[in-house]
DNA sequence: CTGAAAGCGCTTACAG
DNA sequence: CTGAAAGCGCTTACAG
């Protein structure tokens, strides 16, 4: 491997104009014939700079951490779009971690959050991890900002205005003239988890601004088969015994519950949405894909993540950024096949 | 930040004594007593090792990059985690960068490849990436393992027997009873490519075995829509016409490609697998979810990953390491709803 | 075991 | 612009 300073020397220069020329500083001018023959030098020599001892030198590494409950979430696959291209858009590189393997005291967290290895730290859905585990990215001194609104006690988060997209999704069903709404989602993932909580109110303030009675939700994990499970022993056989209270319509928390939902309603013979409508929360490409296609509420999720490194970003270089929900773009109701007039 | 400097200053040691207790270096023995005094100045202080500067000294830095077309393939999911694990198995930490921001010249690629950034590289699916991305991964000197067999061309790789699944897969249907079985996909995705002809081969080998002719495969990319085109324009209209060279049964490529067939098949009035049968090659958790739940061909996904780590890791250590096709692990097919006798 | 020292490859002032 | 130098925080010989 070449070094800097034999690059400097084949092109006769001193090494503090090399690296001037590396990073494009605009203090030290030099010459256009000084900038060939460096650039020519670095060609030749096939150089590309230590970026570890640059970190030595700066402090600054220019690597984020991502920290994600699992990997191959769903919902997840515009978030971390966003924050690639956020990290891009801002000079960073991301090294991403699963939740799974980040139990405390792992030792993947612990190079993960190493303080000398990475600028900061990105962690969606903090419920899914371990208080080890979060106590360990926070106290470690490290700028983290949570893409959740459950540690607000003193941290940096962005969140999505999930009581308004509940709201919608309830909104959406009411206006084709549902009356009988059931809510599914609610078993707490962690103690801290005050999310479910605020998905439940939107749907609650959505039933009451049309004089509708909300009902108590159905509780139910957001795994499919979680979904799958809830729907089959709670809801089909009274909407197969065509009991009075029946749901004629169920808003589901997430669109990974959703789909075991409508696998459930089709093994039980229950049609969807001749016989109750769903509507998922934030849908996927599958869920767009798989027949029949899920009705959802679209929700920002891309800008959550490129957002979320706009504002680590602004934290790791001192700045002051406001914790807060994501409110200016609105959820939207993709009605798609699995809604329809009751 | 204390230093290690400042950690043997506090327990009375020199600092070669706090190195070796970090690195557990078994040449230096050390009283229990010093071994004591070390872990409480340790903790006392907070220590971290910077890992930027261990990295300078060892040329290490115990980081591998993982290279994929698309964050959010499902079919990547298991070859992920097996990466993941194997990392952890072997001390490494994972940089994941999608392909799609991998174009020539990219930042991205640069600082993901950056020779004193990673130890090594691990590209799945180089058939998703474009040339000069590819000679920037290969002509850096970095240690490389493809999970592919397109770039026999001296460099490492590791693949699944892709003709073996197929071949499983189209088995799978004679035994159903089946006669007319199409195989879907064939659409190169680089010039290079010659998995796709591997593939059919597997279905040409199925076929011959047992004195069945094999058909013109139906060209088709591997995106669901693709599918769902292939599906719409090139079979329903034969099997809602009753037409004898209408297939019975279908050999999909890819469970993504099949996704968008079956969707095809739902939206065309052509059930599954009454009038048609479907099997795909190597399927998702949302495959099996999703309803009908679609019957596939299981391939040691998660092993590609994992014993991939293992290789690379020992590529980097300076030992060789013969490139091939993962054999020891069978494809198996997963009956589930798609497929059934005509 | 200790302690002083060299050096990994850069960046950053600093005197010319 | 140049050139000599300090120093980031470690690891690794090396003499005691």
């Amino acid at each position: 491997m070449a070094t800097l300073k034999e690059v400097a020397k084949a092109a006769g220069v001193s090494m503090p104009i090399v690296s001037a020329y590396l990073r494009g500083s605009t203090s030290i001018r030099m010459s256009a014939d000084t900038r060939r023959r460096v650039a020519t030098a670095i060609e030749e020599l096939g150089y590309t700079p230590n970026l570890a001892t640059r970190s030595l030198r700066t402090a600054r590494t220019n690597v984020l951490a991502v920290v994600v409950p699992e990997l191959d979430n769903p919902a997840l696959t515009d978030v971390l779009r966003g924050i690639y291209d956020g990290a891009t858009r801002h000079g960073y590189v991301i090294m991403l971690g699963d939740a799974v393997q980040l139990t405390s005291g792992s030792q993947t967290l612990q190079h993960l959050l190493s303080q000398s290895r990475v600028d900061g730290v990105i962690v969606t859905r903090s419920s899914a991890l371990d208080e080890g585990v979060l106590s360990g990215v926070a106290g470690r001194g490290l700028p983290v900002v949570f893409l959740d609104n459950e540690s607000t006690d003193g941290h940096h988060w962005l969140a999505l205005d999930d009581a308004d997209g509940i709201r919608v999704a309830t909104e959406h069903l009411v206006e084709l003239g549902h009356e009988q709404i059931d809510f599914f989602g609610g078993r707490d993932i962690s103690p801290r988890s005050s999310m479910t909580k605020l998905r439940y109110a939107g749907y609650i303030a959505a039933l009451q601004a049309h004089k509708l009675a909300p009902r108590p939700p159905v509780i139910c994990g957001q795994e499919p088969e979680q979904g799958y499970e809830a729907f089959s022993t709670m809801v089909a056989p009274r909407v197969v015994q065509r009991r009075r209270d029946a749901p004629t319509a169920l808003v589901v928390n997430n669109a990974t519950t959703a789909m075991g939902v409508l696998a459930a309603a089709y093994d039980a013979g229950v049609a969807i949405p001749g016989d109750v409508s769903v509507i998922g929360y934030h849908g996927t490409a599958v869920t767009a894909m798989a027949r029949p296609r899920m009705s959802t509420v679209r929700m920002p999720m891309y800008e959550l993540g490129s957002r979320g490194v706009a504002m680590l970003d602004k934290i790791i270089g001192g700045e002051f950024m406001p914790s807060g929900i994501l409110e200016d773009i609105p959820p939207k109701a993709i009605a798609r096949d699995t809604t329809a007039s009751p």
